[in-house]
DNA sequence: ACAAAAGTGTTCCCCTTACACCCATGT
DNA sequence: ACATGGGTGTAAGGGGAACACTTTTGT
């Protein structure tokens, strides 16, 4: 069920004694061996900025359908895995109409399901350096730093990797996914033996065989992502 | 500066598309050999209830003037060591007059600051398993666990244990505050090699003559709580 | 003298890290 | 046959965990 865009015109009251509560999206995803963000163009407020996906959240619906809502209104992604980050209101004028305080999200994608579900029309995928030198709207460039952050850090606790990669994986990809995302190289027989002894992965008994030598598909045990000690 | 009581009103309107925005607050202090937190009695809603302190956030403010504010009305307390917890709406009717989301912040306190500027006529101290058994509102009880489990994963990697303990104490007295938030015991020599190895407490080259044999006295090298890979 | 808490080293084991060669296939 | 990525074991070193006795003071 997609909530309709919400009428908010009665906030934009100087009199309210009350901050607005936006709802701000960073989508990560693994695209042409980079960690990327993806961003919207807003010309509001006269110039032109980046931006993260976001928008007001309605009093009518819990902060998780709010979420569902703009980021399919906003990208037209659906069903991504998703985790709070942080409720900022650093600046009191961070939004130039009101006092808004903002609850960010980030949002993790695997690659196919995002280029099957996104509409182009309304966003851009950037890297981390690309997006550094864009002009991005107030935090946001800071608020999606933060995100890589934390999920470089849940790569050492959890699976939630299982979440950029599909369904059926050989092992180097898991490995490519860790090297790109903790942007350092990692030794292949330890990265295995260290994956095996924990046991979060097991063996499809089928083989890609895209690959010059073809090699064993895995698939992770657990459907959710949960702490699991992996590095 | 205090920021005085706000008039909300406006607020509980029904027609309002935006959601209110509350802060609560778990503080925690060591007292009597045991972790603690604070609550207050509240009698809003017909039936009596303990709950976190908490308020309203004003719009007027930035959120660090809000817990700062809220703070103090409901406590008493002055000037903590703060982090932000989670933005908490699961339940849509959370709050029975509206849609209301709360931010959750957890604060330390040396029992030493708090029993002398704490307002006891406003607050009660209680350990974890006592507010267990208490009518707590809402999912306050739950937000003060998630707190405890925070405390509890920032032991390992920060010196936050410094807000808990007087500027100056023994080492055993430092070793007690990690068995009391982890609740086990540990091992008294390999604390005191590991503590020492990263090199966060310094020698003051005073003694405490309150216990039989006197002990060195031990303060921190940094000012403030930072990330130093302690345990 | 006795009680109470402070202070102090060593050993063992496991986990992490570093490291190099052969294998199965496609071209 | 050659290029490409897949698959595999071992040795050395560091860090954590277990463990007990002596010292200094107060009473």
């Amino acid at each position: 069920m997609l909530i309709p865009e919400q009428d908010h015109s009665d906030i934009w009251n100087d009199q309210l004694s009350i901050p607005v509560l936006a709802l701000d999206i960073v989508i990560l995803t693994i695209y042409k061996g980079e960690l990327c963000v993806i961003i919207v163009k807003t010309t509001e407020w006269k110039h032109q900025w980046f931006a993260l996906p976001g928008g007001i959240v309605s009093r009518w619906y819990t902060l998780e359908e709010n979420f569902d809502s703009i980021l399919e209104r906003k990208t037209g992604i659906t069903g991504v895995y998703k985790e709070q980050l942080y409720t900022f209101w650093d600046k009191i004028d961070r939004d130039p109409r009101s006092h808004v305080i903002a609850v960010s999200y980030y949002a993790l994608v695997g690659i196919d399901n995002f280029l099957s579900k996104v509409d182009f029309t309304k966003v851009d995928i950037v890297t981390f350096p690309q997006m550094q030198k864009l002009r991005m709207f107030y935090d946001h460039a800071e608020i999606a730093e933060y995100a890589r952050i934390r999920l470089k850090g849940k790569l050492w606790y959890t699976n939630i990797v299982k979440e950029l990669l599909p369904k059926k994986f050989r092992i180097s990809q898991m490995q490519e996914m860790y090297e790109i995302i903790l942007d350092r190289k990692l030794d292949k027989r330890n990265f295995q033996k260290k994956i095996f002894s924990i046991g979060v992965i097991k063996d499809t008994g089928e083989k890609d065989r895209s690959t010059n030598r073809p090699a064993k598909l895995y698939q992770f045990i657990n459907k959710r992502v949960r702490v699991v000690d992996m590095l």
